[in-house]
DNA sequence: AGTTAACTGTACTGATTGGTACATTGTGTG
DNA sequence: CACACAATGTACCAATCAGTACAGTTAACT
């Protein structure tokens, strides 16, 4: 029996799940294997190198999506304002109004951080930095721009705790709308 | 051999070290001898539960400390203001400037959560509360404060992912101080 | 049709998992 | 000093862990 579907590109979000929802530890190959349907031949010849392998392909899966549809838009777009309207909104959906959790938030706090070290930093980085060229852009001065983005990165990440930690998904959206308009 | 030095109120400061570092299911009974140095011997005669007592007690401690040295304070202080700043120096304080992690903050996003919820949620719902009740006695209103207390929570949450994240701990400071500013 | 290589299920490994059982030891109390 | 019991180390358990090996199977390409 071989090659009814898979492809590596397919497998990547299913993967993405078992860790969001398990963490790198609580991912066990059996739980991985549930989450995908692929027995443990198919996993290892995708990702030979084991489930560090796999976290590192959803890290790589997710920061490239970040930054095609989030940071770069946000960057580059002709309106900032209008691109950090979109920001918001993306966000929000992505997250699932806070139903979603960000895998680079979790792995930031346990001891995956030591492991992902680089992709967590890079991917964090790289949206204060894309958020705040388009807050100067709008107007602000750069040290302004700057400790807004990170805030503003920061109240979102806190707002996905929050709203799990209290099981209200509708904290999350009213929180997004409270940092939105205090940009 | 028995009766060295155990006492339970000593051990559960250590078991939080390694819940704080590996999260629940990265804590082995092994990484939990070594953080208490007991035997399992030990390790279950105090806690006969297993690893889901352990982090309930854990849990239930520092709820106790944030109670008592927070929540409290904050709540009853005759000066609001002067009630919230001492908040934001305990908890700079309790954080080791961002160095240490949130243990409920890492429970409530992980798949710990569904574990202990109630756990989590009483958190933050406490901390909520208080500083919001400290918030409305200041001067705001009652929704006033509700919001901009779930807004600074949220946002020590999210300072504390991000410092994490940056590994930067300067940063966890720097965004306290902007969240004190606000209120 | 035949070859090739990608894909997959199964069986296996040694190590580690959480947890139990219990005999032993030390210590505070009588 | 003796007793009771809290505290501990050790040996053990079945289950699960990540990972390997490999023989089959199937689809794509010639």
């Amino acid at each position: 029996m071989a090659r009814l579907i898979a492809e590596k590109a397919d497998i990547v979000p299913l993967l993405a799940e078992v860790f969001r929802q398990y963490g790198f530890e609580g991912a066990s190959l059996a739980r991985i294997g549930e989450g995908t349907r692929l027995g443990k031949g198919s996993i290892y010849h995708f990702f030979p190198g084991g489930k560090e392998e796999m976290a590192d392909a959803v890290l790589a899966d997710i920061d490239a999506w970040f930054r095609d549809n989030i940071f770069i838009p946000l960057a580059e777009n002709a309106e900032p304002r209008a691109g950090i309207a979109r920001m918001f909104a993306d966000v929000e959906r992505y997250f699932d109004s806070g139903q979603r959790i960000c895998l680079l938030g979790v792995f930031a706090l346990g001891s995956e951080r030591d492991r992902f070290a680089a992709r967590v930093q890079a991917y964090f980085a790289a949206w204060i930095a894309a958020l705040g060229a388009a807050l100067q852009r709008s107007g602000h001065s750069a040290l302004e721009a700057s400790e807004l983005a990170e805030e503003t990165v920061a109240g979102i990440q806190g707002a996905l705790v929050l709203s799990r930690a209290l099981q209200t998904p509708a904290s999350f959206s009213a929180a997004l709308q409270r940092l939105q308009r205090r940009l």
